[in-house]
DNA sequence: AGTGCGACCCGAACGC
DNA sequence: TGCGTTCGGGTCGCAC
């Protein structure tokens, strides 16, 4: 589940391993996971190289000068690097292969992930990019900002903090772990939450999420980022995954309900 | 406009 | 053992 420490590590890690290298080929094994036409996906990359890797919210932005690739993991997405001559194995649906005998694999197992080319002034027309809210670790994310997208929802605070529009970037583990730390009940609806618990909610963003990337993102499942790289995170989640286990504050057993259709983990002494 | 929900996927976990 | 069923997870698009 690549949420937004999970990406900043795999755009990290490969920043070190992939820029300024010659693309001279692109095989695509999957073709749903290219959004583009096929063709033009394959010869645009041809040719280029990258020469950074940006990231808004859980979007990678791979720079080629003129265009860039979007890459989004969704769930299980991976990338690998590996001699061009290792075979394809299962779950490898996009291959980029370098002029030094290297490739670039997009790897996973759910086929969720998805890939587009942009040129780069188009940017800001892709709808997913323009819609993106504000990141955890920006200053804008302001207590005053956050009682304003939520002040008129109806709705579940943990749905609103899954809301890539309102704060970009988090995902399930996150949205959980930010709800138990700013003790605000998942299921409170956003027309009920007070100046305060969004002023929680804005700290408890700040200091998880900077954690997080600190540490490398965390390891559920099967998400490892890439290039062999675990994160240390799951070590300090409080909630998530934690159903009957003890709350570390208080003791009570944490729960696990569904919220809008999504494995919500909580403390019902603590997130009243 | 706001809200809810199915579709997209397939491996893991579970039930029998 | 082996088969069938259920579940999950981010995002989009459609229905209400």
């Amino acid at each position: 589940m690549p949420e937004i420490a999970e990406v900043e590590t795999v755009r990290k890690t490969l920043k070190e391993k992939i820029l300024a290298k010659k693309i001279i080929s692109v095989n695509i094994v999957y073709p749903r996971i290219v959004e583009s036409p096929k063709d033009d996906f394959v010869n645009i990359l041809v040719g280029r190289c990258f020469q950074d890797i940006k990231r808004i919210g859980k979007w990678l932005l791979f720079d080629l000068g003129d265009y860039y690739l979007l890459s989004h993991l969704r769930m299980e997405g991976k990338f690998f690097i590996k001699d061009s001559c290792e075979k394809i194995v299962k779950h490898e649906h996009v291959i980029i292969n370098f002029a030094d005998n290297t490739s670039l694999r997009y790897h996973d197992t759910r086929k969720f992930g998805r890939m587009n080319l942009v040129k780069k002034e188009d940017l800001d027309q892709v709808p997913a990019i323009k819609k993106q809210g504000i990141e955890p670790l920006d200053d804008k994310l302001t207590k005053e900002y956050l009682f304003n997208r939520f002040k008129k929802k109806n709705i579940p605070m943990k749905t609103l903090l899954l809301d890539q529009t309102i704060i970009s970037g988090l995902g399930n583990i996150y949205a959980n772990e930010v709800l138990f730390a700013a003790k605000v009940n998942p299921l409170k609806k956003g027309s009920d939450i007070s100046l305060k618990e969004c002023e929680n909610i804005v700290l408890s963003c700040n200091s998880i999420i900077k954690k997080a990337i600190e540490e490398g993102g965390t390891t559920i499942k099967s998400y490892t980022s890439s290039l062999g790289v675990t994160g240390r995170f799951q070590q300090y989640l409080m909630v998530h995954k934690r159903e009957n286990e003890a709350c570390q504050f208080c003791g009570a057993l944490i729960e696990n309900i569904k919220v809008g259709g999504r494995s919500t983990y909580y403390c019902p002494n603590c997130q009243k």
